[in-house]
DNA sequence: CTGTATCCCCAGAGATACTG
DNA sequence: CAGTATCTCTGGGGATACAG
């Protein structure tokens, strides 16, 4: 029997090319935006630093972890800083970094772009025979 | 006993949250794009229809499965079309609408800014205490 | 060649409770 | 105020087999 089946190649090519995706810059770029808040923090950040607290209000349905988690992942990559004050209530402010900003500057037309097409696509997909009705109206 | 305790409170309040931010447009744009293989199919489709066995092929490393999963999804969103030729071994062409071509344009600095700074990105993260080394080399 | 149907896994995300 | 530690759940994603 060969040591080298047909399954067993295609295993290894998949291998190959998880890796070459994984390495690519696109998805890696992809993924850390498509992170459910990143994109709102960085939005957030925007108009100059912003408080832990002042950021929890703000982006409002975040919870305390995802937050945290998520300012953890900016800062680790270079596109916030992160200052702690030592005072009685500690504080934490959190600021984009040059990069940061040239991120967001990146981002922001995805958003305009969202606004003036998003519905259109909503439009077409609600549109689709056996698409669910309506169901949310809080 | 109260019948809207504080908890309770929260809970609608977040509710009500989610349902917002379900709705918002970059949310959804970037849940859209976020997905694993949708940027890799419009740019596939950027230089011309493909064939579902070519965008295969092109694609490499796509499931059977997921390739179609995420053609079903474009198409339902318009940013597609699927054009069938019954022939004997049936032929299935994909096209991007006018619409998804438009998407495609928005989405292609996020690639360029990806390929000049996201290796800026890694260096940072990989320089943090606590970073694992190298595993993958293939 | 294209596409459907199943079963399964896991990382992202959330709820909750506790600490400096 | 800011952050950590667990547990849990969900859905995107994948493997596999089958079908028009």
């Amino acid at each position: 029997m060969v040591t080298t089946t047909a399954a067993r190649r295609r295993q290894e090519a998949k291998v190959r090319y998880d890796a070459y995706l994984a390495g690519c810059p696109s998805r890696q770029l992809l993924e850390l935006i498509g992170n459910k808040w990143t994109a709102l923090i960085l939005a957030g950040l925007h108009n100059g630093p912003q408080r832990h607290s002042e950021l929890a209000r703000h982006i409002a349905g975040v919870s305390q972890k995802m937050l945290t988690q998520t300012l953890r992942n900016l800062e680790r990559d270079g596109l916030i800083t992160r200052t702690v004050t030592a005072s009685v209530p500690v504080r934490v402010d959190y600021a984009l970094t040059p990069l940061g900003h040239d991120l967001q500057r990146v981002v922001q037309p995805l958003k305009d772009w969202a606004e003036q097409h998003m519905e259109q696509v909503l439009t077409h997909r609600a549109a689709q025979p056996g698409a669910l009705p309506e169901a949310i109206t809080i």
